[in-house]
DNA sequence: AGCACGCCGACT
DNA sequence: GTCGGCGTGCTC
């Protein structure tokens, strides 16, 4: 392993020197810091360990840091402060994440530290600035010292406490990282940081026998003198046979939900009570794993049709010469299947397995399809989940609990150090992109570096891959598989136009529903068929207007309209959540004519209860899901078929099988098509497919799409109708390469960002001139001022830097990117200028 | 990112 | 006269 944890002790002169490391801290500074290692400290530090340093002038704020560099070469410049705690004996961090770390950093031209800081969950840096709370499935207190029973008293009294209350409570003197480091391992407490929502956890109420009980003979006596207490014996009886201690006392620390022994009888809630009261058992609470089961493997067999059985095969034979397939298999083929086939094989080798889903998916049915195949030895890496999870999956991997991991994005960070494959489902979604902090990586590509190093197989499967990989398949860099057939007897849908423009003429349209489908909604509820409606839009109406002057509610903060919500009687802003009062008349001219204009899913739903009074409809958007388990509530009860209509944004295009949706409507194709954007054509191509595979999944019945647009002729459209993504691909790869946008060349996004206009066009002119001086005019486009020119009070100006694939140095085309915006801070007239650089932005 | 240091306005 | 505004610069 190029892991190898190497001494710095080999030398016998070793106590004649002092070492030193480079760290890696968790801020936004371009470099790494050298600390000077104590002496006893030097034998046991690793490469990839943890550690907790000092760090500024005040002297009470500490940081987790990662060690990349051991050495002895004192700085020259300054004089090196201690590292004051070493966290991890074995380190949790592998060579090939200080690696991935650098690379990504380079790569998407950003600090190492802010790598660290999206990589490493929070519960994994300790700092000043962090917060302990107690661990509820703590149960070993004998294992505590005093200082540590005293604080963790108080923490049983309180929700939490900051780092520097926990330091006044221990006493002057105290070493608060040791504590802490010391209370983490003894898992009676869990670390996170303040600035996410606190994770509240859902309890559920345990019971277990008292200890005095565990012993074989105690046991004996205890159900002796219950024998008169039948129905306490009986609740006895019942906990040992779902709890079989005779055979392994330990399993009695695990309890058994109270709820089993209350539903058992009638009596029993009152006869448990008082077992409780006496002591026989004890109740305590342990934190609801987010999807309850969590049961071994129940070796579920899962088949392959011929067509699914066929493509794994290729795959695997294709992966003999190529790193990198892409599964091209339409909607509704069933890759899944396929992905586990080809996961169980590469566990089987002995290696990991680590599976990529874009966000939304993975809440879905495919998680607890997996689970049903893997059990616990799949770990779960998302980010609605407790941080103190995301540690002990980080945790599993690194201990071998875990050899495969399902997760979103952030979960190529993983600790993995024996890839074997690599699947990154629904390959072409832009949420695999993050977008706000830095690093803004691609999960994609990174997870092609990743597998790259560890000689780890990647498989990209989508039904609409984006045109980048599709291209590279093309090109024979990737491999190619297809998978044409759906699964069982199901077929495509059946999609169809619906001319709105024509219908308006006609005045058949009410307000935003067609004739063609009001009748085919109508039609379907008869049936009790589901229908699913979907507009890319949330909010009631996208502006108030003034019908007299024109004046359109705009946001404070930002250069967009605020969107009309009904339910909360509120005009919201989408880009910075500014929210206000919905005005009675028109604060120019006084008018009381103001309307909504243009419609999102509140209104479609609202709509639809005016149209089918009776029907049941739910939403499915931002607004609707915002509650921790609401997703997944609305998905069981469409499921359950209490529902007739779903109405929601593109969140309902992902992950999403429910047999009995035989009706698919989708409203302003249109937008979507002309959005003003390179992709839009390929995104819009994407989008309506995917919607469009929710209609008809089940075997023997075709479903229906209708698509509302003012101009059925579209080329786009009539590709989507035909499933023609080879069609869509030779046209749109052809546009591509005219204007020489991806992948024939790579895009890096500068936006300049300040609260004075004038500042940032000026920062943005200078800094697009000196790029165009030596890189030409071809290759930099703009200053433009991008679609939405303010957000939150700071104007935006975007550049665009073109850099044709294959023929240009991009390493020093980027270094010479980032000495120009450095040049550009230092200057006294733009410093306070932010510069924001995103890599193969989208 | 934080945090201290430092130099100019409205206040006990 | 000071408290505090946030511009500037540094952190091993």
């Amino acid at each position: 392993m190029e892991n190898q944890p190497y001494s710095l002790f080999s030398s016998f002169e070793a106590e004649e020197v002092t070492f030193f490391a480079d760290l890696i801290l968790p801020i936004p500074v371009p470099k790494l810091f050298t600390y000077r290692v104590p002496r006893g400290m030097a034998e046991g530090l690793k490469i990839g360990a943890r550690v907790i340093v000092p760090f500024g002038k005040n002297n009470g704020r500490v940081y987790t840091a990662i060690v990349a560099r051991l050495h002895n070469t004192p700085p020259s410049q300054y004089q090196a402060r201690y590292i004051s705690e070493v966290l991890d004996e074995y380190p949790l961090t592998t060579s090939y994440q200080i690696e991935l770390f650098n690379w990504i950093s380079e790569y998407y031209m950003c600090c190492i530290g802010e790598v660290m800081n999206v990589a490493l969950p929070s519960g994994l840096k300790i700092s000043s600035q962090s917060k302990v709370q107690f661990n509820p499935d703590f149960d070993y207190p004998e294992l505590l010292t005093d200082v540590e029973a005293i604080l963790l008293a108080e923490l049983k009294k309180q929700p939490a406490l900051s780092y520097d209350e926990l330091g006044r409570l221990a006493g002057t003197g105290s070493n608060v990282p040791a504590l802490i480091k010391s209370l983490v391992g003894k898992k009676a407490v869990i670390v996170f940081e303040e600035v996410r929502e606190k994770y509240v956890p859902k309890m559920i109420r345990k019971v277990r026998l008292h200890r005095n009980y565990e012993e074989r003979e105690q046991l004996l006596v205890l159900l002796q003198r219950l024998e008169k207490l039948p129905k306490q014996q009986e609740i006895v009886m019942r906990y040992l046979s779902y709890i079989p201690m005779q055979r392994d006392p330990s399993l009695n620390q695990k309890g058994l939900d109270k709820s089993i022994l209350n539903q058992a009888e009638e009596l029993s809630q009152s006869s448990l009570t008082t077992l409780i009261k006496n002591n026989v058992f004890e109740t305590f609470e342990v934190i609801q794993p987010r999807f309850s089961d969590n049961s071994p493997a129940t070796s579920v067999e899962i088949k392959l049709t011929d067509a699914q059985r066929k493509a794994s095969e290729q795959i695997m034979t294709q992966f003999e010469s190529q790193n990198i397939v892409l599964l091209h298999g339409i909607t509704g083929s069933g890759k899944t299947e396929v992905y586990i086939n080809l996961i169980q094989q590469a566990l089987e080798s002995g290696s990991q397995v680590l599976y990529l889903l874009p966000e939304i998916a993975l809440t879905t049915q495919i998680v607890v399809r997996l689970q049903r195949v893997f059990g616990d030895k799949m770990g779960i890496y998302h980010s609605k989940f407790s941080d103190n999870e995301r540690v002990e999956v980080w945790k599993g991997i690194v201990s071998g609990q875990y050899q495969f991991v399902v997760g979103v994005r952030s979960a190529v960070f993983l600790p993995f150090d024996n890839l074997g494959l690599i699947i990154v489902d629904e390959e072409h979604e832009t949420s695999y992109k993050q977008h706000d902090p830095a690093p803004r990586y691609h999960a994609r590509d990174v997870a092609i570096m990743l597998a790259h190093w560890q000689q780890a197989k990647v498989l990209l499967g989508s039904a609409t891959p984006s045109l980048e990989t599709y291209y590279q398949a093309k090109q024979g860099r990737y491999g190619l598989v297809e998978l044409f057939q759906r699964f069982g007897e199901a077929t495509l849908p059946t999609i169809v136009l619906v001319d709105t423009k024509q219908e308006k003429k006609q005045k058949t349209m009410k307000n935003e529903f067609s004739s063609t489908l009001l009748q085919a909604l109508e039609t379907n509820l008869e049936r009790k068929e589901q229908s699913i409606l979907f507009q890319n839009r949330r909010g009631y109406s996208p502006y108030m207007q003034c019908e007299d002057c024109d004046w359109t509610a705009e946001c404070s903060n930002c250069a967009v309209s605020l969107t009309y919500h009904q339910r909360d009687a509120e005009l919201r802003c989408h880009y910075c959540g500014h929210k206000e009062q919905v005005p009675r008349v028109c604060p120019i001219c006084g008018s009381t004519k103001v309307r909504t204009l243009g419609f999102g899913t509140e209104k479609l739903e609202d709509q639809l209860q005016i149209y089918f009074p009776g029907s049941r409809v739910l939403r499915m958007d931002m607004d609707t899901t915002r509650a921790k388990n609401a997703y997944q509530q609305i998905i069981q009860e469409f499921e359950g078929g209490q529902v007739d209509m779903l109405v929601g944004t593109q969140m309902i295009t992902k992950g999403l099988d429910f047999d009995n949706v035989s009706l698919v409507g989708i409203f302003d194709a249109d937008r979507l098509i002309r959005f003003p954007d390179f992709r839009a054509t390929e995104r819009a191509f994407q989008l309506l497919t995917q919607v469009s595979g929710r209609a008809g999944r089940r075997a023997g019945r075709q479903g229906k799409v209708l698509i509302q647009t003012n101009s059925p002729q579209q080329t786009i459209l009539q590709k989507v109708i035909d499933n023609d993504y080879k069609g869509l691909y030779e046209e749109e790869i052809q546009e591509r390469q005219d204007f020489n946008y991806p992948p024939f060349s790579r895009l890096i996004k500068l936006t300049v960002r300040h609260p004075d206009r004038h500042i940032s066009h000026q920062a943005a002119e200078r800094l697009a001139a000196e790029l165009t001086d030596t890189l030409g005019s071809t290759r930099i486009l703009g200053p433009e001022e991008p679609l939405v020119e303010r957000i939150r009070n700071q104007f935006l100006v975007d550049i665009l830097v073109k850099l044709e694939r294959d023929k240009m140095n991009v390493k020093a085309v980027k270094a010479f990117i980032q000495e120009r915006i450095n040049d550009i801070l230092t200057d006294k007239g733009l410093r306070q200028v932010s510069i924001v650089i995103d890599v193969d932005c989208l």
